[in-house]
DNA sequence: CCCGATCCTTGACCCAGATCAATCCGGACC
DNA sequence: GGTCCGGATTGATCTGGGTCAAGGATCGGG
């Protein structure tokens, strides 16, 4: 799949697989061959960063296969990571000259690009693309909020089923499975990367793994693969019921 | 001038305190009468609940005066700030029904109300209003996510010396002084408003804050008020350099 | 002026999670 | 097969901040 796009980088916005939930996704056929105009496509290797903190933008785009990490650091080492980007997750800010976080592909990576200064002009110009860009921006920021309570008041343990729980349900959600009565999926992070994104050291996130592998509410397979057996147990753990809602 | 402000609740749009800040910003003559003509003033007193998570949004709006938080809540009582809402901030989500969060008036308060409905259509057909309502979204995912790096990486020192920089130069920006070598201000907040902010409880934020006068960092003039004889010490105390990048 | 309410401070103790330090695994490569 | 090597696990110990508890300051109201 992977492969695939890397080599086709002339896929058309039709047979894109992130066509309905990116920034285009509401856009109509003219609109559509207007960033079809512009964009280009790029690809990007595990590890690699794609963006440092305090470099000049020259493009914004889209994630279109693979995961990316937005993190920021101090000086003295400590790193959090800020911003999880999924495929059809917007990288970039338009309207500001340099980025604000370090951008890393966790995994091999496909984005859509698009040049900074053509993409804003044709933002003012389509309000398609700039209704969608707001709609974006306010569920990222419902997630970040989420997070928040996260980082802020759950123990290590519910901070790992909190996280297990929205990896979960993203994956449900871009295969259309849902998580009725159970789940499996890949853990596309390290045990370092879920620690810089909960707050945490490693030997603790490796710790609260294990416990929850004893207790039975996930089942290990491999070092990646995770299943739970009882996604209701899993988001009781992370101190929520069943409904999403805050318990 | 709440006072004022609260008896004149016709209040013209040309004479608003937070007129060149507001989602109205960008707004031109014409725009401004349309927004004008379904607005509506209200008021709050300190402590008053304006909205409850999950509840219908009937309003959205922007704080004239005073100051509000967005809280979040688990069942057991944990609580959470995911947000402080100054004058010209924005509160409700548009295209959204219900609520997600508490929204709390710690101070009296104004705002500036619209009728849901009125607005939303209003916002598709004026491009401005929805380009600024971007723009505030893009910053406030911003602080959302600097205050991540606060929740799960800093040091409760160093989470109080942070507060108190936000505050510090939010307060300068206000009134237009600047930081430069020294600020004074009054703090909006309880120690256990400090302290759901923070991600603290209120004896750790207590102590810490203790410790920081002790240290000669900050001077205390009763209990709210606050003054920084050195803007950069604070600054150097909250894990970033005097430039406000990180540390 | 006193009373009560609300907020704040300070102390003593404890524990969840950090830190330091060995291993242990699993896959890539010779 | 062996040998790296970058994760991951697990153990022992330490500590920052939580918890529990006892006052203290400030302020509005009678």
């Amino acid at each position: 799949m992977l492969k695939t796009l890397s080599h086709d980088l002339s896929l058309q916005c039709g047979d894109c697989p992130i066509r309905h939930r990116a920034v285009c996704a509401r856009c109509d056929t003219d609109e559509l061959q207007l960033l079809e105009d512009i964009k280009y496509y790029r690809s990007y290797e595990a590890g690699q960063t794609l963006v440092w903190s305090g470099d000049r933008m020259e493009f914004v785009g889209s994630v279109v296969t693979g995961i990316a990490t937005l993190t920021q650091t101090m000086e003295d080492g400590r790193t959090q990571m800020v911003g999880l980007l999924l495929p059809s997750d917007f990288v970039g800010r338009p309207g500001r000259e340099t980025a604000a976080y370090n951008v890393v592909a966790t995994t091999d990576m496909v984005m859509c690009c698009f040049r900074k200064k053509p993409f804003e002009t044709l933002m003012t110009r389509t309000p398609h693309i700039a209704h969608r860009l707001l709609e974006m921006t306010l569920d990222e920021l419902d997630a970040a909020r989420e997070w928040m309570l996260v980082l802020g008041r759950k123990t290590a343990r519910e901070k790992i089923a909190s996280l297990l729980s929205i990896l979960g349900r993203r994956d449900a959600a871009l295969r259309l499975t849902g998580t009725g009565d159970g789940a499996s999926f890949e853990l596309p992070l390290t045990r370092e990367a879920m620690a810089d994104y909960l707050g945490l050291t490693l030997e603790t996130v490796s710790r609260q793994v294990s416990a929850l592998k004893r207790d039975g509410v996930i089942v290990l397979s491999g070092k990646r693969g995770v299943t739970v057996p009882d996604f209701n147990r899993l988001l009781g753990e992370a101190g929520e019921d069943s409904d999403g809602r805050l318990a």
